[in-house]
DNA sequence: ATGGCTTACAAAGTAAGA
């Protein structure tokens, strides 16, 4: 089955449903996972989204912050939402597709915290709960079944930049919260739970540099290009060569009031 | 010059993003 993936920080979907409307337009995605969606169920534009195609819809927000919601033209099951570290926050949303079928795929939608400004677990309660909510994950994803849940995908926006060509500049951003070594490690941690696989980096080798976010503050952001790799797109083992091709859509970043995320799109045949 | 902006919200100034 062929399948045309993207996952999209929105930053507020209520702001920026013409991008949505832009993106769909021309990329044309069967699935749609969406980030910071900065909204309660009952406020998601649920009509405008369907008319778009996307006839199955799971939310999963909550009022004015964080959020994620999946969109998708293909049936999918809702499966749950793990709410890590006890705080309630909507940053988790996992959907099943192909049925109870053996070859069935798993989908996890995932928005962890940014963890503030300070990167100092004892100074700043916001980066503690980053780290925290990671080690969870990974706890989480080596208590997984493997034979039963060995199809997965996990997208979202990770909020770490692992690699050193996943930043603009690897020295200036050892102590700047989504590059220093504690986070890269706890992903790191995160990866190796399920052996999962970068599917961005099998497509770009990792001495290329590759960004999915640029900050609002730039002048020009693409003359700067002081981006970040923030989104991601993993898969389990069983589906280490499922992707065909993958591509961030920056030309949205350009796009009438942008978000500061760049979609990732990505097809596979599974 | 990595914060110069942008969002949400009991609505003018905070909190948050990263």
């Amino acid at each position: 089955m062929k399948l045309k993936l993207a996952t999209w920080n929105i930053n507020s979907v209520r702001a920026r449903l013409h991008l949505i409307e832009q993106f769909v337009a021309r990329h044309q995605p069967d699935i749609l996972c969406l980030q910071e969606i900065k909204c309660e169920d009952s406020q998601f534009p649920l009509e405008a989204i369907r008319s778009l195609g996307f006839s199955h819809v799971e939310i999963r927000g909550q009022k004015a912050y964080h959020g994620v919601a999946t969109l998708s033209r293909l049936p999918i099951e809702r499966i749950e939402c793990r709410c890590f570290n006890g705080t309630g926050e909507a940053r988790h949303l996992a959907v099943r597709l192909g049925g109870k079928t053996r070859d069935s795929v798993t989908l996890h939608n995932f928005y962890v915290p940014a963890g503030g400004d300070v990167p100092d677990e004892k100074a700043n309660p916001k980066f503690r709960q980053k780290l925290d909510y990671l080690s969870e994950m990974s706890r989480w994803f080596s208590d997984h079944d493997r034979k039963s849940a060995s199809r997965m995908i996990l997208v979202g926006d990770l909020n770490v930049a692992p690699l050193e060509t996943d930043v603009w500049s690897h020295k200036q951003l050892l102590k700047v919260v989504s590059h220093t070594p504690v986070e890269v490690d706890h992903m790191a941690r995160l990866r190796d739970a399920h052996d999962w696989i970068d599917v961005m980096r099998r497509h770009v080798p990792a001495d290329e540099k590759l960004f999915t976010w640029w900050s609002y503050r730039a002048r020009d952001w693409r003359q700067s290009n002081r981006g970040r790799r923030l989104d991601h797109v993993w898969v389990t083992p069983a589906l280490r060569e499922a992707s065909r091709s993958m591509r961030v859509i920056d030309e949205a970043r350009d796009w009438e009031r942008p978000s500061d995320h760049a979609p990732v799109l990505v097809e596979f045949d599974l």
